[in-house]
DNA sequence: GAAGCCAAGATTGCATGCATTCTAGGCCAA
DNA sequence: TTGGCCTAGAATGCATGCAATCTTGGCTTC
């Protein structure tokens, strides 16, 4: 249910009324128990989640931080709502960030060690060597695909790219993983994933011959596939609210 | 205590106290009245910018997400260090996001109006006409310069993408006009600036062609020439603590 | 003299009261 | 009926008290 908010944190964490609040608050947000474009009542949420007010307020803010709440020129908060073209753009801006990372992880490729990300190529193939994946194999893909992505953006060396990483994975749908699940039903998001199995392999070969040009483009071109993906969710109004977040997307008429 | 208070802020900023700790807290950052590397002491803070402590915790959490305070695990901030190579990859970084701003803004171009760009690029041409500019009209091309990288954000049309670029340039010397003030007193900084500006029209014109690769290519080139100058201004370790936020990097030996 | 331990002071995290501001809903006038 | 105004209740922003935790300095012990 929660997106995934697996990263490596390694910044101090908040005290634990706020981190309680942080977590409970996002969650409520992207279940949808405070609808979106709605505001934030301060003594109904520190009821349901029983916090006070100030560690709630703290949690608030940073929760505006990363993009899921909004300020009201009045005082207090909104659930921020997402249109389609926001998603896509952050799925865009994902694509480029990643493309990124693989340009500075092959210019700084000196000293670095692939073969973690080899190991999970391997092991995301063998989960797709079934040709019809289970849930639970399902579940292991997602866990090694994120696995991956984060590895790549730590390979790019630069923790500030990392961290804005991070900022656009806790937006909705723009984490790798996002459509993941809904791509066990149809076989043709099925064939769509082996397709992206297929540039993670070749994403990490082009890094591993230093062209740093072809590494970024494929990640480009992996991006695009979430695109696509977003497309063909859309298309399955249904299965599109499954999705975790998929509440705070405003459909376009 | 608090007598009259001001609603009606514009969209999105925060009430008038917290703002006012944001902007002097950062303020005290920025001028080394913090110490870099140091626990940041509430009561000091609030004694010496007249809020109460919530407020100034609310701000805190803002300046953690800035990037400019780091939680100490045992509670409290402190004012975040940065190392030269903190600068070169946030640098590195900067020109990365502009070059995906240049091709998204190329690939959107459509109905685009590049006018106001032409236009910036013509007012810093006309402040560089002096063989030997003034301390005015440098801060005459802070502006513009800004304007201009601001503008070509907002021209890629990617919110999101706004929103990290402003993220960056909240980090020490990672703002595009961090080494213009110094530019003014060597002769070969002044060159980097001519260099630079041939960067802004080449990059418009890119734009205009409908070339985003080489926009993106010349967005990286122009970030290299910071490097050049973060090289330089190191060089002259005098001139360089005269910098804003200088005093939050720590120069390796 | 150095290392470890302890206590008093300092500091943070949290809860809550209060004043101000917002807002929903009713009432009056056109 | 519709539109605007007004008021009472609700909600927010802020200040501050309190308890728990951390820190610093000194003391003991080896």
């Amino acid at each position: 249910m929660n997106t995934v908010r697996a990263r490596s944190q390694k910044r101090g964490s908040p005290s634990p009324q706020i981190l309680r609040a942080v977590l409970r608050l996002r969650e409520m947000i992207l279940t949808g128990q405070l609808p979106a474009g709605q505001r934030v009542a301060e003594l109904k949420v520190v009821d349901a989640i029983g916090v006070s007010r100030t560690p709630l307020r703290l949690a608030m803010e940073t929760l505006e931080h990363e993009g899921l709440l909004a300020r009201r020129p009045s005082g207090g908060f909104t659930v921020r709502e997402f249109t389609l073209r926001d998603v896509q753009q952050a799925l865009e801006l994902r694509g480029s960030l990643e493309g990124t990372a693989c340009r500075f992880a092959t210019e700084s490729r000196a000293s670095q060690d692939l073969a973690p990300l080899w190991q999970l190529v391997g092991d995301m193939d063998e989960v797709l060597r079934a040709s019809q994946p289970t849930v639970e194999t399902l579940n292991r893909y997602v866990v090694l695909n994120e696995r991956f992505h984060d590895t790549l953006i730590d390979l790019a060396g630069n923790a500030l790219l990392g961290r804005l990483m991070n900022q656009v994975h806790g937006l909705p749908f723009a984490s790798p993983s996002a459509f993941v699940q809904a791509q066990a039903t149809s076989t043709e998001s099925f064939r769509i994933l082996l397709v992206a199995q297929e540039h993670h392999r070749t994403i990490v070969q082009a890094i591993a011959d230093g062209d740093g040009a072809r590494a970024e483009a494929l990640a480009h071109e992996h991006a695009r596939l979430a695109l696509r993906n977003l497309d063909a969710a859309v298309r399955d109004i249904e299965a599109f609210k499954r999705l975790p977040g998929s509440v705070l997307v405003k459909m376009g008429a």
